[in-house]
DNA sequence: CCTCCATATAGATATTTATCTATGTATAAT
DNA sequence: ATTATACATAGATAAATATCTATATGGAGG
């Protein structure tokens, strides 16, 4: 299994919870801090915590810590890298990866 | 929470598995049967039938049956749906979903 | 110093899911 | 007819994960 396949799936799998996604398109907006994000949700706070460490690690969101609070907002530059691997894996190319393999493909 | 999180969620979580993945780029060559699919992989007949059918439930993929054969192949609006709306709701709109809200965002 | 507020961590639980083995079904070929 | 091939289904299992309650940490303000 070749690695960009793994490492693009885990990107999209931060991606494909729909919390995480209202998340994303809040920040898209601008920066805001956790406590008003969780105001936009039913769940508790641990919950949005935990949510927030995922798309951290992830790089699509960076924080900015001042004291009490902490900021987050979306990495532009990992959103759009996201979005441009997606569509090159999903559009027909002159590498096919058929052309490489010994099936009669 | 709208549905339209939700529904975005689910199409994501087909594509955010690095098998499924592979074979979406493998089909968006054109069309190929089971069989020659299954080749590329390490895994078993009755594993890519469940991601076949996860495949095809989403409406990614379609499937076109020749006796034994299924040929499947890359439905190109879905496709391009996908990517559209996931660029969309990661980017700056007019309609922030924060200035709906009664919260100090 | 004590109390609120914002966030993180620990631990538990229920659900989802990717995989397997075993088996069924349907078509093709000999 | 029997055998081989392509695909699906059933049932089991192990791993991941979204959520909760309870608790810890650390700064702000009285």
């Amino acid at each position: 299994m070749h690695y960009e396949y793994k490492d693009l799936a885990s990107l999209l799998k931060v991606v494909a919870e729909p919390n995480r996604l209202k998340i994303l398109e809040m920040l898209s907006c601008g920066e805001m801090c956790g406590c008003d994000i969780l105001a936009h949700f039913n769940f508790t706070q641990p919950t949005l915590s935990h949510h927030m460490s995922i798309l951290e690690k992830s790089g699509l969101v960076n924080v900015r810590k001042d004291t009490k609070w902490h900021y987050y907002s979306l990495n532009s530059n990992k959103k759009e890298g996201l979005i441009s691997e997606l569509t090159q894996i999903l559009s027909k190319t002159d590498h096919c990866i058929c052309k490489d393999s010994h099936s009669n493909c």
